[in-house]
RNA sequence: GGUCUCGUGGCCGAGCGGUUAGGCACCGGUCUGCAAAACCGUCUACUCCGGUUCGAAUCCGGACGAGACCUCCA
């Protein structure tokens, strides 16, 4: 076991408090998020829930747990909204785009799988889809029949939340109670099949317009949309597991409902511990599809978006995304996306002269004290903004030791080089010293720089500044530095 | 209407009872033919009004403002 392990504490969503992270099974870590629905391209809200839960998934390796990382791909359109008619996501959007549902679906899922390339996630231990456990879906759903908690109506089944109650608490992650809830929600009971408004869907009797329909003891239909995760979480990671994470968004009624009947088909909630990720905002406001204030995660990448006037690379993303606390709010904005650009290369250009150093006997500060301090902030509930700040805390001594106000020993220089490296690469998912030097243009460069080079040591400002201006224009920027002139 | 979260310096964003968060910008400096870049340093803020406390951005109450959820949502 790791020395590490065991200073763990995590926000548990359910207790609302920071807790000692105990795992079930000591040593092993199940995870389970919810994943995208793949009725169209995720936007940049979606991508920062997976990429939050990327970095917890690669904490907790770096831990050396062995996590089982499941998050599920919600393939199969089953909604129902407010007024209780059906609206099934894929399936509509397969009909505007003229597609089968399947259809859709592989074809989002191709775009989702390039985009964790892209923004650099760690691929789940298991990635299963709802259409793949249609079976295990209705068995849960039996047997939470089988124990009273469900029942059947006109080829549908729902969950009976008042029975429920009796033996159950409904609500407790969402501090909703069942009594509040008949009060806050009148107005939305226009469903007649219901026994009581807050009784939510197990099972819906196909429509005849439905694309994709299964068999069920019940009759041709769909599941509803919180039994896949109890469904495929059970399946891959047993009855009661570590980890349950999500958007804020899904607490309720997705995430209520999953614990509803996880205790109703198994007598237990599903994990230990909840975690939900903040909302990406666009002006103060929560990005979302509906509201239509989204853009997506290649857009900006590619610069194509007219919020932005230029591109950022996914790396300055995934760590202006770092900068904010998983469980806050954060704006994208240009000004805000610019500085975490600037102060990105900074991290990064100190990391690179890493390897530079001269050694010395001794070490001026405690680096010992310094890479403590990295394990600290993660431990403190993934909190990567501080460990952002303490990185920057030792690229501060890295530039010092190159000025010489600063020394360091061999051991410790490469104790620190290591750290360094695991915590803004392994833990956080940014990749430094990506080299965009083309290979036609570089001996080009190389030779045009030693030309003006030439001009300058003959003191021959024009030429040298004409050289610079000229490739100002072109956009390339020349640098120089004390060891030569580079170029980007 | 109900439940809940939040309001931090020019901007982004940590902190959760006493100690410098950090980044970007600004300003000063080092370097440089000049410039840019880079590096170093400076910059001490917590919406308002009460209260608790030796001490509050941090706890309690109130006001104002913003946001989330209340069966579409990461």
């Amino acid at each position: 076991m790791s020395s590490h392990q065991g200073n763990l504490k995590i926000y548990n969503s359910l207790s609302g408090q920071k807790e000692k992270f105990e795992p079930i099974q000591t040593g092993f870590v199940g995870m389970y998020v919810c994943g995208p629905t793949l009725y169209s391209e995720p936007h940049m809200g979606n991508m920062r829930t997976f990429i939050n839960f990327d970095m917890i998934f690669r904490y907790l390796l770096q831990l050396d747990y062995k996590v089982k990382y499941v998050r599920n791909i919600t393939d199969a359109g089953h909604i129902t909204n407010s007024a209780g008619d059906e609206v099934d996501s894929i399936g509509k959007a397969a009909k505007s785009e003229k597609m089968q549902s399947l259809e859709i679906v592989y074809k989002y899922n191709v775009k989702f799988q390039e985009l964790q390339r892209i923004y650099n996630l760690l691929p789940p231990s298991i990635e299963p889809t709802a259409t793949g456990h249609i079976q295990e879906q209705i068995e849960h759903i039996e047997k939470i029949i089988e124990n009273g908690f469900a029942y059947v109506v006109n080829g549908s089944v729902y969950f009976d939340v008042k029975k429920y109650s009796e033996k159950f608490e409904y609500g407790i992650l969402s501090g909703r109670k069942v009594d509040e809830l008949a009060e806050e929600t009148r107005t939305l009971n226009a469903q007649g099949e219901k026994r009581f408004f807050a009784d939510f869907a197990l099972w819906k009797k196909a429509n005849p317009e439905d694309m994709q329909i299964w068999r069920s003891p019940w009759g041709n239909g769909n599941p509803g949309w919180h039994i896949e995760c109890t469904a495929m979480s059970t399946k891959y990671l047993g009855n009661h597991f570590d980890i349950h994470g999500g958007g804020m968004d899904l607490k309720f009624p997705h995430h209520e409902d999953e614990i509803a009947q996880n205790c109703g088909s198994l007598g237990c909630t599903p994990a230990k511990y909840w975690m939900h990720a903040n909302m990406l905002n666009v002006n103060g406001q929560k990005m979302s599809k509906s509201l239509g204030n989204f853009f997506l995660p290649k857009e900006i990448v590619e610069g194509t978006t007219a919020l932005f006037d230029k591109p950022y690379s996914p790396n300055v993303i995934r760590f202006f995304m770092m900068q904010a606390h998983y469980r806050s709010n954060l704006d994208f904005t240009q000004d805000a996306l610019n500085a975490a650009e600037k102060g990105f290369s900074r991290l990064s250009d100190a990391l690179q002269l890493i390897d530079k150093l001269t050694v010395s006997p001794t070490s001026s500060f405690d680096v010992k004290d310094l890479i403590t301090s990295f394990y600290a902030a993660m431990d403190d509930d993934f909190n990567a903004p501080i460990l952002i700040a303490n990185l920057f805390e030792a690229a501060k001594r890295i530039n010092l030791i190159n000025d010489g106000k600063d020394t360091i020993t061999k051991e410790d220089l490469s104790l620190l080089s290591t750290e360094m490296n695991r915590f803004l690469q392994d833990v956080l998912g940014i990749e430094i010293g990506v080299t965009n030097s083309d290979s036609k243009l570089a001996p080009v460069m190389d030779l045009v720089i030693d030309l003006r080079q030439q001009a300058r040591d003959n003191k021959d400002w024009s030429t040298s500044d004409k050289i610079r201006d000229g490739l100002a224009t072109a956009g390339i920027v020349i640098k120089d530095t004390k060891d030569g002139t580079s170029w980007s």
